[in-house]
DNA sequence: TCCTATTGTCCGAATTTCAGACAATAATAA
DNA sequence: TTATTATTGTCTGAAATTCGGACAATAGGA
């Protein structure tokens, strides 16, 4: 086991690897799929390797005397600066070679100066808790963690490459929500304060990946009565304007 | 970060901390919700501290270089002998103080020689992640742990005094299975070789926690088509005999 | 003023779920 | 042998839900 600090210049911050293990439990992370919802497409928000086309999946350590889901709120909030999120556990991933680097992006970092073998604790072998949440896509402001380059944001069925094993991770995320979504009313957590019907009924598509019927669907979810129907939207169509609606619930963490 | 081996007697077992560091991750285990069917109950093995009325589901840890769905299918077998059973991950618990035994218990189990403050793998906090499994009670013979007294089947509506958070750990098995029960057929795994309607009927009956109706369940069952009906079972009670009917599929796993 | 695209709602058809009824029958009692 | 009893297998129609088409209302443009 390793024990020695090592001191590691990282993209100008001096970094010190004995701080993790003192800080955190090695070997043991907690991942973090983020759902937004925005241009009638589902989307996650990932981060970007410097100078290579794969993402990740962003996450972070837990403290040595911390519960995982607070770690997992913390760690949300240090990504999108958001509090009272829809948060939830879906799956641990534990395969022995998952957090393996390829030898050719190792290469790529160290010519940028990010050399991961030289930092013990992330040499070793991670087991991560997979943790999605839903969030209001306009309230997101996006941070990029240390060793990433850039943040965005990218429609569910159009991924670029990923590492790890991070594409089955979102997949996993994604069937946990569309199962969850048809007993739950958990969709409203993608929505922003005001929407139309067709708006939601986009949402309820594009999760479940299926064409809804609108009147049906109109009469299903109003009769759920948990929506306020506010005034008319005139958008300039050359038709009816539609409703805006929204929750009447207060907390949307409890929906 | 402990990394001196210790030498422990335990019941009569020359036992070496330092394996424990070497083999497995530390700070992380597997514990698996094992459930059987049997006298019309819904029964969990679990096993018993010594001279206490303390009862654990039971686990195991992860080797350094092990998958943990292979460390799951590994630490079942060695608990009931049995291979290729349904095995599903539920839920990861990671409380940080979930793991940590008494006061009152550690001095009981000191009396007997087993001092977990002595093995320092043991003294970490341990996040564990929770597996269910649905066996046939018939084909299952229990074996019992290291540290542990004796193992026996409970009802899930009887539940013993548990340690750590297994109560909750229990539930929330309990709770996925219900659910999954919706939408899948695992219910089979929990049945003998054959078995007839009102047996099956009963087994649903007990997960899902309320009475289901007689002619609509027949109905509904023979309707999936995954039954065989077999010879009738002559009980020796004043009324028609019922089918016996086993499953037409060939592994239990894949249902 | 008419036309078009979309929205909100209604209503009947199709499907599924639900509940009662009844004949069949294995063992026992008369 | 026959009647009785408890349970099983199945049928059928009612109730509830889902599904799909239709149509009036309407905002803006022609």
């Amino acid at each position: 086991m390793v024990k020695e600090a090592t001191n590691t210049e990282i993209q100008g911050i001096l970094f010190n690897s004995k701080d993790y293990f003192e800080q955190f439990i090695p070997q043991f992370s907690i991942d973090c799929v983020i759902f937004g919802f925005h241009d009638n497409e589902l989307k996650v928000l990932l981060s970007k390797l410097p100078k290579l086309d794969y993402w990740s999946v962003q996450g972070g350590f837990i403290q040595k005397e911390e519960d995982i889901d607070i770690a997992a709120v913390r760690i949300l909030k240090d990504l999108t600066s958001l509090d009272n999120i829809y948060l939830k556990q879906f799956q641990t991933f534990g395969k022995a070679k998952r957090s393996e680097y390829s030898y050719a992006i190792k290469q790529v970092l160290k010519e940028q100066n990010i050399d991961f073998d030289a930092i013990p604790f992330l040499q070793q072998r991670f087991i991560s808790i997979g943790y999605y949440s839903l969030v209001d896509f306009q309230k997101v402001t996006p941070s990029v963690n240390l060793y990433f380059e850039s943040s965005a944001w990218h429609d569910i069925n159009k991924l670029p490459p990923l590492i790890f094993d991070h594409t089955e991770m979102i997949g996993t995320a994604l069937e946990t929500l569309r199962q969850t979504l048809d007993y739950q009313l958990i969709g409203f957590n993608l929505m922003p304060e005001t929407f139309t019907m067709k708006e939601l009924q986009r949402l309820y598509e594009t999760i479940l990946g299926e064409p809804l019927k609108r009147n049906n669907f109109q009469e299903k979810i109003l009769n759920l009565n948990i929506l306020e129907r506010l005034e008319k939207q005139f958008t300039g169509g050359a038709h009816k304007a539609p409703y805006l609606y929204c929750f009447k619930t207060v907390s949307k963490k409890s929906i």
